[in-house]
DNA sequence: AATCCGGGGGC
DNA sequence: GCCCCAGGATT
């Protein structure tokens, strides 16, 4: 039997060593300043399976953006999804949106300070809203991140596998045990603080480790074993061909994904999937040929190859440059934006080294045709 | 309970 | 390459 109970456990000795290292060690972050509700929030959005030196830049400019739920209230999705532009996992910042109008319209403006209330608001899980209640506003609620079941699993050896959604829950009641109540912000805090800087994923520091003495793991050596974490399954592959498409006096089409789905609502090059069937090029011509005279320029090679990895998937991009002779009639999801307009819009990083790679090919270009 | 949903950094 | 990250919604 490897799952101990904690009945020998010393939690208010443990609350104190882990608390007391938080308040000598932690790191100062832009969302550390003050205990705003409304950044705590946006912050705990930003963090969600994103690592923090990758958030601050983002939050810095987010906050100065939209310093208030009114003021986020207020944008337009576009401007929001422009200043996520880059953080992935897009979906993120659609319901911290509706959820901040939300808030200003049934909560006078004021984030909730109730499980139930703070719950249902759109983006808001068991962690978000553990995180809000406790760093926020005090309340003994658990905060279960990856690095909290990382870190309890390691001190208390317990051997569920934490890749199964059903584990949450057993480490929530965990918490519930062992948290401070006096200071549950610290606590929950210190303990991801700990999963982030000392009891790493690999090759954790045990020897700076501030609750070492409490730790099972380290005292049973089994520390390289745990937490036990099963691998997740390979991602599908699939082949994509785009163009990059001028009209006539030199404008770029970009088309608007959908509401609903991968990327919903980011803009794009227009892009198909590649048949299995057809040979390289024709599904394209006959998609675009559908809508748009397409000039010859299609005809040539793909000027560049895009391979972008997601989560569950992998993109490989050919794109191919071409000319549109026609008329454009555009929609809400079809527009024609002239060169230095298109980094208004929010596109995905796909996309974005497809761009990067249209004018540093249209930049040899010219270098060509000047020394031809 | 599985699957979908981004992107980057560390090794 | 592989792993993981201050997870949540949908099916």
């Amino acid at each position: 039997m490897k799952n101990l109970p904690i009945d020998d456990f010393d939690i208010k000795s443990f609350q104190d060593d882990l608390i007391s290292w938080f308040e000598r060690e932690q790191r100062k972050l832009p969302w550390r300043e003050d205990r705003d509700p409304y950044k705590i929030w946006v912050s705990e959005i930003m963090l969600q399976q994103t690592r923090v030196d990758t958030v601050i830049p983002y939050f810095r400019r987010f906050m100065e953006k939209f310093p208030t739920i009114e003021a986020l209230a207020d944008a337009s999705e576009d401007e929001v999804l422009k200043a996520w532009e880059g953080l992935g996992y897009y979906s993120r910042v659609r319901n911290l949106h509706a959820a901040v109008k939300e808030v200003e319209e049934h909560y006078g403006g004021t984030v909730p300070d109730t499980p139930e209330e703070v719950s249902k608001l759109k983006g808001v899980g068991p962690y978000t809203a553990g995180a809000i209640l406790s760093i926020a506003y005090g309340l003994p609620e658990p905060a279960v991140d990856g690095n909290v079941m990382r870190v309890l699993a390691r001190i208390l050896s317990i051997w569920e596998d934490i890749a199964k959604p059903s584990a949450r829950k057993v480490f929530e009641e965990v918490v519930r045990k062992l948290i401070s109540r006096e200071n549950p912000s610290f606590f929950n805090q210190a303990l991801m603080e700990l999963g982030a800087l000392v009891c790493t994923p690999k090759s954790p520091s045990c020897l700076l480790c501030p609750v070492r003495e409490h730790c099972r793991a380290f005292r049973e050596g089994t520390i390289d074993e745990l937490p036990v974490k099963s691998k997740g399954k390979k991602q599908k592959q699939i082949r994509l061909q785009a163009a990059v498409l001028e009209d006539e006096d030199g404008r770029i089409l970009i088309h608007k994904r959908p509401d609903k789905g991968l990327l919903a609502n980011m803009w794009e090059f227009v892009q198909v999937e590649e048949s299995t069937v057809l040979p390289a090029r024709q599904v394209l011509k006959d998609y675009l040929g559908d809508v748009f005279k397409i000039e010859a320029a299609l005809e040539t090679e793909h000027f560049t190859e895009i391979r972008h990895v997601f989560t569950h998937l992998i993109w490989d991009i050919r794109v191919y440059h071409g000319k549109i002779l026609n008329q454009v009639q555009e929609t809400n999801e079809l527009k024609c934006v002239p060169p230095d307009e298109i980094e208004t819009f929010a596109f995905p990083v796909p996309h974005q080294k497809i761009w990067k790679a249209f004018r540093e090919q249209a930049k040899s270009e010219k270098v060509k045709d000047i020394k031809g």
